[in-house]
DNA sequence: TTTTTATCCTAATGTTATTAGGAAAAACTA
DNA sequence: TAGTTTTTCCTAATAACATTAGGATAAAAA
């Protein structure tokens, strides 16, 4: 039993370890450039001894986020929860997401540039996730729509679309430029800014708020 | 003379059939799984031929959205000329530009899926262009502050943000899903509002409009 | 100790982008 | 028109890679 657990560990870890590699080395020179020598090599392997772990290079790059993905949304309960009115949670929900980005830089740039590129990316377990978290969002608007903080006619598929495509975007053009400012510069004003058009016209149906 | 002409044209047309052939490729089956076969095959020349007019694979993906995005940026200025108001503006933009993306579905592809992986995407001629024509939408907002139109407080890269992430998105996930839907299915919706998120609060400052 | 299993390696194999070197055809020159 | 140069194209390498075959080594189990 101990001696199976150190097994399961040590081949854990060799697996940690070339996901390891390959996110350093797919971030740094992009998917097409890095070799699977590269790879094995970073992580102290031969070619074939990867491939116990995972079955190619397109397996490889699709873990990578579906691992960060699915962490991602598992915490997201968490975060959200005991946050009162649409509003806080939006806000909750874009700082935290932002922030999550900022601490996994290389996840980040792995999904932004990489992942959609992928044939069969639609039917991968990631955009699975991927919409789950996104589908978050629909609640909340809902929620803000039956306590009268949002525009009763607020259609919540459209404003998912502009939030999510506002913040895609912004982590889009930080990823492109290399992470080398912070994606919080502005944040508020941005978010006033979307938030204000989704708001409610009389702003003293959400008393509950008081 | 004349011999030159047509030695010229059917120089550029050869060069046309490739550039459809890979764009066809490229756009059905992905970048990756694309070969210089295949494309040389569709455009009915051998692989070393192509080499010929482009200087590889990763030459010829890139010349594609070249080409496309240049087009596109000396259309604006027509398209929006004579056109009074920031708001209008915005209108015809946001349905000039979808209409442009529905009438060269491949092309748009390549752009929203294929483009952002490569390397050195900031370094090629399409980034220049694609953010010239975001630029536009700078002025566009600067115009409508001073007019009295939009909030005199409007951040207008912020509001470009807001624009550009919303537009980029409807269209990835039209991409994604294969073009089966049209681009513009609640498209007034989604306008209005974010449109409603950038106007002043005054709504008669843009009296001139009358 | 013997057998089985997990982990790893070296050495193919096959695919694909790219290049070498030259043939055929067209364009040009005198 | 006959010779010369240039353009366009081809077949046949070459080289870089992903992936696989087949087996060695070491750990685990019996």
């Amino acid at each position: 039993m101990a001696k199976n657990n150190s097994k399961n560990n040590s081949k854990e870890h060799t697996r940690v370890r070339i996901i390891n590699s390959a996110k350093k080395l797919f971030s740094e020179q992009g998917y097409q450039k890095t070799t699977i020598v590269d790879i094995s090599k970073q992580a102290g392997l031969s070619e074939a001894a990867l491939y116990e772990y995972f079955q190619g290079k397109e397996d490889l790059l699709l873990t990578i986020p579906d691992l960060w993905v699915s962490e991602l949304l598992h915490d997201l309960d968490d975060q959200l929860f005991g946050i009162q009115g649409a509003v806080h949670k939006l806000r909750k929900y874009l700082w935290w997401y932002l922030r999550r980005v900022e601490q996994a830089p290389l996840d980040a740039k792995i999904v932004y540039l990489f992942l959609k590129t992928n044939a069969n990316f639609l039917n991968t377990e990631v955009y699975a996730n991927v919409k789950k978290l996104y589908a978050y969002l629909i609640d909340i608007f809902e929620e803000g729509q039956k306590n009268g903080e949002l525009k009763p006619d607020l259609n919540p598929r459209i404003a998912r679309d502009i939030f999510v495509g506002t913040m895609d975007h912004i982590i889009t053009r930080w990823v492109l430029k290399d992470m080398s400012y912070s994606l919080f510069d502005n944040l508020d004003q941005t978010f006033n800014l979307i938030v204000g058009a989704f708001k409610s016209d009389q702003p003293n149906s959400a008393d509950y708020l008081n």
